[in-house]
DNA sequence: CCAAAAGTGTTGGGAATACACCCATGC
DNA sequence: GCATGGGTGTATTCCCAACACTTTTGG
């Protein structure tokens, strides 16, 4: 049954023409981020033959039979990070250039996955992060994909809680500046951040406090997120309704 | 008729199973939104044969070799609309749950197309508008795809000038304000709404006037967007950067 | 003059930024 | 005590919502 290509044979005539061929291969591309050393970074690999050889690649793969999208990029992903690892999976966009792969046309969905800045998943030899600032060369159109995935993030990162998922799971308000200024590629201040993310409810002092410090200073509150799934915290810029009560 | 599978033969053994069986049908589904009559109304055909006989459908079909899917929604929506009208048009999401067609496996991806409220295109028998509130039974996931879409533009409503594609080429301030209201589904200000959008920069004022009144009062000045295509005006809720020059 | 619709002035509130100042720890 | 980093208090600014009031038309 299975390993066969579906072979296009002109069996009847149609009103469209190639309307057999109209079947694709549809793979899942997964863009993951995490915070280290204070940037943003992508997870990548190196091809190792043509077409695009040395340059570096998503991860991903061929979506299965009977498989969705989301399971796809997490299979596939599952190759170079732990699953749990992956605090948050969502779909960008899918792209469908003809031509995008030069061998044969591939159509690609394309997933933000995020992975909390302390985890250190041991990675294949040919797999390392790249700043996504400072892209290596880009196999197909995946640099474009990663600038479109950080754009999300950077414009998600303001009106939802999705910081849960780049942070540890508890960490000083300074810690999660430092997360929120790589993520959004500017400063932020760690008062204003406090105030914000407590007033909406994302983040939440916890019992503990940080250990004193290593070359003095005062302990810090621990904090936390509150939930650890996407929630919309403000969703009007403009146009609020006159009551929007919860 | 069309609709013939590939068939699949016995060619070659690979290392993954089923590697040659991982081609998917995919269509394009467009969700053609246009105010009506005070309401946010979206164009659905009714189905003439099973699955889901009697139930509304988005229009689309599916991509064909060498398409893009953005391309592929504007060929199928020709057939219901005059693609001229459409006066935005961006991808959403793409669904792939296995059995989201009980016949057969499709993958589709779903399109935002926004009508200007003034264009009247002449329908086929079967396709007619419904306001969004009131949906009709609908097939597939089709319901569920359209909550979505009204979603996504509920929300660029507040933070871009997506309302250029809503509304006609000229316009008083009131006419905006219940095309706003309509898609946003709750009552919108007038004052307010002319503050913001022509401090934003997204309408001005045109030399002309509506004429002066059917039963008395004073004429409007009439306003056009300042732009026809998507301009992201407002991004940051909150942590902008320092100085946001453009 | 009155009704109706448009447009402007003004006020108030909420939220974000900026900055000053106080707190707690190591040395 | 002093340096270092954490946290709070407060002022300022900006933007939006609400509402009052003026403007311009038709009857």
């Amino acid at each position: 049954m299975s390993h066969v290509r579906p072979v296009t044979m002109c069996l009847v005539a149609t009103e469209e023409s190639n309307a057999e061929a109209n079947y694709f291969r549809h793979e899942a591309l997964g863009v993951v981020f995490q915070v280290r050393d204070g940037r943003l970074n992508v997870l990548l690999w190196q091809r190792a033959e043509p077409p695009f050889e040395g340059a570096w690649s998503l991860p991903g793969g061929l979506l299965d039979p009977g498989e969705r999208l989301g399971a796809s990029a997490s299979r596939h992903l599952a190759a170079k990070v732990d699953i749990p690892e992956i605090a948050h999976l969502e779909q960008l966009e899918t792209r469908s250039d003809p031509v995008r792969d030069p061998r044969d046309r591939i159509l690609a969905t394309a997933y933000l996955a995020l992975v909390p800045a302390r985890a250190r998943p041991c990675l294949p030899p040919d797999t390392t992060w790249h700043p996504v600032d400072a892209l290596p060369d880009c196999a197909f159109d995946h640099a474009s994909i990663v600038r479109s995935a950080r754009e999300r993030l950077r414009a998600k990162l303001s009106y939802t809680n999705i910081g849960f998922a780049l942070a540890p799971e508890t960490f000083t308000v300074s810690q999660l500046r430092d997360t929120y200024s790589a993520a959004l590629g500017y400063p932020v201040s760690a008062t204003n951040l406090q105030r914000i993310l407590t007033r909406r409810g994302v983040i939440e002092a916890t019992p503990g406090l940080s250990r004193p410090a290593p070359s003095g200073g005062r302990p810090a509150t621990l904090y936390r997120f509150a939930a650890s799934e996407l929630v919309v915290t403000n969703p009007f810029a403009a146009f609020r309704p006159r009551a929007a009560e919860a």
